[in-house]
DNA sequence: ATGGCACTCCCAGAGTGA
């Protein structure tokens, strides 16, 4: 089985990109973030033409996910509150970053951690809040069915300082900053490794680089996409991988899409 | 130290991203 993810920044922006490399890596399920659209304005049609269904949770301009899948999803639910309940949920769900899905024997957990802004601001209070309430309902799942469970998606973090290409400093920077570190190795803690850290350990690889420094001509990403997957399928997992050649395309994303397959 | 580019939407320039 093949889990992608893609932060898209805008579907309606890049329907051609994602259609054409889903011709060239046509993968089960195809987990999307910042779709930027209404569900009633997602583009469906050219993507049920490639044999795949869509279910979708987006909002106007911001936020957005959807998961592309070749099969159809089992028990889809979007949001924290269908899982944690509507106290913790509190407000979190009035903006669209997680769906679910059931896929064969993998529960499937597409998320767009909120970015943080800076260090500090209510951004990041809000951002540091949404990853504890992702831990409980991380937690939660992982006392259904099924035992695999593979969460995937923008989690506007770097693991650890060889996910940045220049790492001095950038205590204080977002993204990189100890707390937010923390609330991600909290929920690794929970059972979840770093797929693709079972396949390569050396720095120089990201899934993101911004648009303003020419950062992908000199390779100054990060490695903020990842696939947080459960023992099981830690073990029989076969790859995982970065493709970078749609971010080289005329008017990219500036994330990559990352492919794991187990 | 700052800003840089790209996207969205009452179509102009502000908000947001990371």
């Amino acid at each position: 089985m093949q889990i992608a993810t893609w932060n898209v920044n805008s579907i309606r922006s890049r329907v051609e990109h994602v259609v054409d490399w889903l011709k060239a890596h046509p993968v089960d399920a195809l987990c999307l973030q910042e779709t930027k659209v209404i569900d009633k304005d997602f583009p469906s049609s050219p993507f049920r033409e490639l044999g795949y269904h869509a279910v979708i949770s987006g909002q106007k301009s911001y936020n957005g996910v959807a998961i592309l899948s070749r099969q159809p999803l089992a028990e889809v639910n979007a949001g924290f509150e269908p899982v944690v309940g509507t106290e913790l949920a509190g407000d979190l769900d009035e903006q669209k970053r997680v769906l679910s899905g059931i896929l064969d024997d993998v529960r499937i957990v597409n998320l767009y951690v909120p970015n943080g802004a800076s260090v500090g601001c209510d951004k990041y209070d809000y951002k540091l809040r949404w990853l504890y309430v992702l831990r409980a309902y991380l937690l939660e799942l992982q006392g259904r069915s099924p035992v695999n469970i593979c969460a995937c998606g923008d989690f506007n973090i770097a693991p650890e300082d060889r996910d940045i290409h220049d790492p001095v400093g950038k205590d204080t920077h977002i993204m990189a900053s100890p707390a937010e570190r923390e609330a991600l190795q909290a929920i690794a803690a929970l059972g979840f490794a770093d797929a693709f850290r079972k396949f390569v350990s050396e720095t120089g690889h990201f899934s993101w680089w911004d648009y303003r420094t020419r950062g992908f001509r000199n390779n100054r990403g990060w490695r903020i996409d990842h696939h947080w997957v459960s023992a099981g399928l830690y073990e029989r997992a076969t790859s995982c991988a970065i493709d970078s050649t749609p971010r080289g395309l005329p008017k990219p994303s500036d994330h990559a899409p990352v492919v794991f397959t187990a």
